[in-house]
DNA sequence: CCGAAACTTGCGCGCCACGCAACAATGCGC
DNA sequence: GCGCATTGTTGCGTGGCGCGCAAGTTTCGG
């Protein structure tokens, strides 16, 4: 077997399996609530056209939800990395925006990004889903900022501050791009959003 | 039977039944889980509590993160007539942090407002609930905003994102404030905060 | 090749949201 | 006051979800 000599050390077959029918459940959700409704698809369906139990389906993901915004969580720490590359005596504001279109950048055209929105903003459960998600998404950005500007993210209240407002304005602007159906592209739209506020220190 | 001559036409016995009720079992719901844990209460305890059936609480609330999030709601319409108490040549985000200081001094000292933001900083469906909430609240408060600046909410993002981005912040303020346990008045923390934000029009 | 570890699956349980229809309370015109 | 229309309450039934548990199956590592 021909493995690469790279720093991982070689997945094996379970964690491919694993991976592969995570994508597949967290793909099929996608798919089928678009096709159908959010409302209309249920666990099971989800399961079944990932080739998996129901009862699988909670192996991998508490809910629905959770299953469509699979890739969310991922995008998050793709954003954290973007930030860590960012030279340190950026400001952060500065920092953080180009870590945001750096990695909205990296996602490419995305449709299922914009299906994923489209669904949020139809659905309620899922929009609150994804809030949450964003909340714990501000968390751990928060964590990488107070460790840029030398600050307690625990005693004050700037990292978590500037972490959530980045990630706030970033889905506003890009749902309202959405909304609008503008001729401008996306990335623009983020960036002029993201320029308009500013958190101070 | 005596009622004032005011512009509300006196609340019949129905009416006032109704909120008795509603109030009840919201309040029920923030005992029980204060007092129990959150996910120990289950529905039927609440409706028990509020001296009421399991299937009447649903015609009053949805879920049990509605019930305890009623007020919620109730607070994000006095921020919006708050806002509207403001001169009109303000500045926002000035009015803003009026209207929110104003709304929180009117709460007085609640006990019950800190009750709920630390169960919804322990239990995440409890946070995702809150959440969309404020998002809805925002929607009107945008509406306010937009009016008030002359904009429009459906083609400018400015009238969402500033509302949006003064609830989030005032809401981190206060569960950091919350978290810290800080000498410093609940008010300070939340102005403070608002004061280290600028949204440009 | 074999035993240990990990994953899948079926089953069962408790809970929740809600439609429906019968029943009770209230409001209102007289 | 009185009776009827309106509105609220309740019990029941249904469908769905989340997850603990234990048995069966697959993968791993030596």
């Amino acid at each position: 077997m021909v493995t690469a000599p790279n720093g991982v050390p070689a997945p094996g077959l379970r964690e491919r399996k694993k991976s592969a029918t995570r994508a597949a459940l967290s793909q099929a959700a996608l798919r089928l609530a678009v096709e159908h409704g959010w409302e209309k698809v249920r666990v099971e369906d989800i399961a079944a056209a990932a080739g998996v139990s129901p009862r699988t389906f909670n192996n991998y993901f508490p809910s629905k939800e959770a299953a469509v915004l699979a890739t969310h969580a991922e995008r998050a720490e793709r954003i954290v990395e973007a930030l860590r590359a960012r030279p340190e005596q950026e400001p952060l504001w500065d920092a953080l925006t180009h870590a945001f279109l750096d990695s909205f950048r990296a996602d490419g055209p995305d449709p299922s990004a914009l299906q994923r929105i489209r669904l949020a903003m139809d659905h309620t459960q899922l929009a609150a889903a994804q809030l949450r998600f964003e909340a714990e998404a501000a968390a751990t950005l928060g964590a990488e900022i107070a460790r840029r500007t030398g600050t307690d993210a625990e005693r004050d209240l700037y990292p978590r501050l500037a972490a959530t407002l980045a990630i706030t304005t970033s889905r506003l602007a890009f749902e309202h791009w959405v909304a609008s159906a503008s001729a401008t592209p996306a990335l623009e739209a983020v960036q002029q959003a993201l320029d308009r506020v500013r958190v101070m220190p």
